[in-house]
DNA sequence: GGATAAGGTCAATGGTGTTGGCATAAGGCG
DNA sequence: CGCCTTATGCCAACACCATTGACCTTATCC
């Protein structure tokens, strides 16, 4: 009856409905009409669950994706896809975004990384140099813009508020510059500035691709 | 008596030495001789004190530091030191990085970085977008780098330790990229990667001061 | 058909944030 | 001086949390 797809995919419905402070073994127990000890047969704890809730999110990522052989194009659509699943489950992205899995689905997306890099003739210190710049980049601004999604939603203090109430209403004799850039502050970017940064490391990857291909 | 700083100075000792999850209200009034309900005369609540901690390193990050008129050199030093006090406190950044406190400090960190592009000349609308790349972008590495150095002596699940017992030891069949790779992943550096990420951003900013000159 | 093991329940333990009521002490003011 | 107000701290309690060990089904294999 339960399995440990079961629980997860439970767990990430309550966490996208509840919020990231929502999910509890009680609840989680409440919402698959069983025990909460009943979890401990399927994971060694709420830590385990975890894990096993962020390596579904990048197993959900990577669902679908072949390589096409150019390695920078791959790069960008692995580095999109990642961010744009993490987005969408901002509350279990807060959870899992700086947690190393070490489960399948991790594991087949470093693979897939390294071996972008690796197909496309780069050496192995840079591989794994552009590798580690490429996935903390990456998981750097996922995190930071899941956070801006997930915490409004979660708890009432609800900083979002917090641009208008104070950021808006400082006086123009303290905080000059906030008071001229208010009200484009206000409205600030929904959109992540992850794309562009994505594309500058790329650029920096693809010049040193050029200097290796001019050496020989 | 007690007092907010003395509240939040020790709570950052507590974060440092017992991890993330040591900092509660009953340890946090033991280790001050005081009820844990004394505290809640301060603070709205444990998120409140979050919010005043955060508040406290951006304090510490902007202690002393002055602007010397070159934009460039100025966001480079701005930038470096809200990084480094992140770092220097893992624990505290954790719960702190993705969170907008809208007190005294932030506050004046902003209007310290938005009259850093203003007075170098940048047009409001390309100073709004720059602030928020760059404030950004370091937090973001400021959050990650942190997890990392936080995570192993919080938890004995230890994610440090799994490129050890899981990475180093996939067979070459399943997964031949990370084993030809694991020597040098293994070794991976403590170095963080903000520091060249924000020289290409601040490469950008000044292409675009360039193209601002030049037009006039 | 009886042993074995897995899957689920129950009750209990020790931790958490938070609240309301009560005590005490300090300071302002007639 | 005496009183009143306010601030500050303590105590007891509430509701929640993760986790564990003992127990009870139920199915499956030999």
């Amino acid at each position: 009856m339960l399995s440990e797809q079961l629980i997860v995919e439970t767990a990430l419905r309550m966490l996208r409905e509840h919020g990231s402070a929502g999910l509890s073994a009680r609840r989680l127990g409440l919402a698959l009409d069983a025990d909460p000890s009943t979890l401990y047969r399927y994971f060694r704890g709420m830590d385990d669950l975890t894990l096993a809730i962020g390596d579904a999110l990048i197993g959900q990522a990577l669902q679908g994706w072949r390589p096409t052989g150019e390695w920078r194009s791959d790069l960008r659509g692995l580095g999109l896809r990642i961010h744009a699943v993490y987005v969408g489950h901002p509350q279990a992205a807060l959870l899992t975004a700086n947690r190393v899995t070490g489960r399948a689905h991790e594991l087949a997306a470093d693979e897939a990384i390294l071996d972008v890099l690796r197909t496309a003739g780069f050496p192995l210190p840079d591989t794994v140099r552009i590798y580690q710049a490429f996935i903390d980049q990456t998981l750097a601004f996922a995190a930071l813009d899941a956070a801006s999604l997930a915490l409004p939603r979660e708890s009432l203090s609800a900083d979002e508020d917090m641009w208008r109430s104070t950021y808006a209403r400082l006086p123009r004799t303290t905080h000059p510059r906030i008071a001229e850039a208010a009200h484009l502050l206000a409205t600030r970017m929904v959109d992540s500035a992850y794309p562009t940064a994505l594309e500058m490391l790329l650029d920096g990857a693809a010049a040193q691709w050029e200097a290796l291909r001019s050496r020989g």
